[in-house]
DNA sequence: ATAATAACCAACTAAATCGATAGGAATTAG
DNA sequence: CTAATTCCTATCGATTTAGTTGGTTATTAT
């Protein structure tokens, strides 16, 4: 019941891309040793990404990765869903394509897992890049506050 | 973001032990039977559900194994927390011998993190084997009613 | 006693997935 | 032109998954 690397890495490429909204394309290169992620596998995420139109991309010298909407209006659960495919605990209550399996008509244990799903979706749907930006923010003020007292 | 085989066949054999409660002893040989599980792999499951508590087990003819608490007083988190290991959906934010990285400090993923395997747990807290058993009553009367019209 | 039942135990394995790495082709700014 | 950078495909070692195999030990019914 873990996330791969992909999610992990992915959500923190995303955020790093939506602290520096706004400033033009931001190298993969400079993303992956902020993040401290393989620039090569950095790479294949976030085509990913792309492919689903969360980040555009410009070529050549000078270019580089952005986010294709504001961050306000990406969630951890877009991000997520591309990386990690669509969300649920078990293959019979995917969000997608779920598999019915040939139990599937009083599965007791079905339910039990559209409900852990729920919760998931519920909880990751509620939070945006922007949101994280915001959190990082307060940490930066706290440690400020924290350094003056030295 | 899956479970594995482990924590989907074993919360089904819980599940099975459940609507078996108060009938003495069960044997592996039929929940397997019942649940269409390979009876070799489901001992190796049982065996750890056994150790963490959860049920207890007769040997000999007529043994088998019995859930060692009342069906109202197992939560689907405890059969989980068994066989898939502490909840958490990453290693540095799992309930217990949570792994601290490096950027732990100031890692804003790790606040998703923790959102996220509150919800999981609260969620999977709330659910109990009595209520899965209740939840198959309930289905078993749709499907006679339905019986009735035919 | 003996046969049957059923828990218990340990080792092995095929297949899949993970987390990259390797090497280059295409594109663009300066 | 050339340096930077995206884009693309293939490969690979290690780990995990989902079992299988082949027993041993304990208990009960006959």
């Amino acid at each position: 019941m873990k996330l791969s690397t992909k999610g992990r890495y992915g959500l923190r490429a995303m955020f790093d891309l939506a602290q520096h909204y706004g400033s033009g394309p931001i190298p993969l290169k400079s993303v992956a040793e902020r993040q401290d992620i393989s620039e090569h596998y950095l790479e294949q995420l976030i085509s990913g990404l792309k492919k689903a139109g969360l980040v555009q991309s410009v070529r050549g010298a000078q270019g580089g990765y952005s986010l294709a909407r504001k961050p306000g209006e990406i969630t951890v659960s877009d991000v997520l869903r591309v990386l990690e495919g669509p969300m649920g605990p078990v293959d019979c209550v995917l969000e997608q394509d779920a598999v019915k399996c040939s139990r599937a008509n009083d599965c007791i244990s079905r339910i039990v897992w559209e409900k852990l799903r729920d919760s998931m979706i519920k909880t990751m749907d509620s939070i945006t890049l922007q949101d994280m930006c915001e959190e990082a923010e307060k940490l930066k003020k706290k440690s400020e506050n924290y350094m003056y007292y030295i």
